[in-house]
DNA sequence: CCTTCGAACTGTACGGTGTCCAATTTAACT
DNA sequence: AGTTAAATTGGACACCGTACAGTTCGAAGG
């Protein structure tokens, strides 16, 4: 039984190691610690700093792995932008609802700088640009629109006493969206809409 | 020089002492420390457990405090009920960006569950009310508005990289906050609004 | 006035946290 | 083969929240 191993001897990690091993740290215990994860991994603490510069980027790292799993629609010529950006929302508020336990990290790091965020936003400026909306509006659209899906599923996956059940939470995250893309889409620039068509 | 106390010569502490020191730690920092608060008051960090059950009570109690600089305007019949809304979340936004730095923890906290925090919730009911909505509604308007102003404060307050000054944001904050309230205050429950009187 | 008692306060300490440093070993490259 | 960079460890540091057991004060009751 060589139960211990000795400085050098190699545990064969790798950063997506550690990140698995964080994400599944997290999902269990409602939140992340070194040698939580080290100990997962069967390894000294300061290993990990080898395959992660810091803890903030550990959980970084694992809040952008979640945020891989939104389903985003590309562009779709002759559907409704509003739809594609509806459906978007929704499964980014899906996503994260699905792993309460890493949402005040998620607010703290105030939505993920990873590249899987960065992706998201250029596709909601697409559907946001099919729709006519570009520039400064878009951007201003765009970030009420995160603003509003974090928020809402932050206070969603509370611990707190729970008197709403999860489906009357949803309707209420969707009504409150379809006010937000009505505004939208409908009232943006009211002294120039010419170029608007539909 | 009797620069130290001995165990039981008292410091002439008091909770809102202790409050008050762990609002300008806070403002300094950025966070709180029981030993930080503790220093600044010249007292062991022990001694703030006399007055404060635990750390989290303490954070609340700022909090809280925060909140009570809110300007709630009280029900105006004949006023415009959403204009109300309108100044009460402006209100909201405002002393929440004066206080950027516990704008986390404000977060984390889920926006705090003070007295303060109560009464401004109960002031909005009121005007939700005079604008028609009760129950139900009322609740799921009063949250999104909720999630939506903490929000959107929080993604303010951060300390990135500031693109966008400040006026801006205000604005943008601003728009969306209209889309909301113009959302709740016309379409809401399509189906069935039998005994919505108004 | 004296006694009593609860509350304020301190010293000390425990278990936990993130992270640095110097060693040690291994795997890969030349 | 020898050299080198990377992976890993033990150990330590500074900090955190907070529990425990004492000391001392201020006020209340006789």
């Amino acid at each position: 039984m060589q139960g211990t191993r000795g400085p050098g001897r190699r545990a064969g990690l790798s950063r997506d190691r550690v990140l698995d091993a964080a994400t599944d740290v997290i999902a269990e215990h409602g939140a992340v610690t070194m040698r939580a994860v080290a100990q997962r991994l069967g390894v000294a603490p300061n290993t990990l700093y080898s395959h992660v510069a810091d803890k903030t980027e550990l959980v970084d790292g694992v809040l952008d792995r979640v945020l891989a799993q939104v389903e985003a629609p590309g562009p779709d010529p002759g559907g409704d932008p509003g739809d594609a950006i509806h459906r978007l929302m929704t499964s980014t508020h899906d996503v994260l609802l699905r792993h309460p336990q890493l949402l005040p990290a998620f607010l703290t790091r105030q939505g993920a700088r990873g590249e899987n965020a960065h992706r998201l936003g250029a596709v909601m400026l697409e559907h946001l640009a099919a729709a006519g909306i570009t520039g400064d509006a878009a951007r201003e659209a765009l970030r009420v629109l995160i603003v509003y899906t974090i928020g809402f599923a932050a206070f969603d996956g509370a611990p707190e006493e729970r008197p709403v059940p999860g489906s009357e939470l949803r309707d209420n995250f969707d009504r409150g969206l379809r006010w937000l893309i009505a505004g939208i889409t409908a009232g943006e620039a009211p002294d120039r809409r010419s170029e608007s068509l539909r």
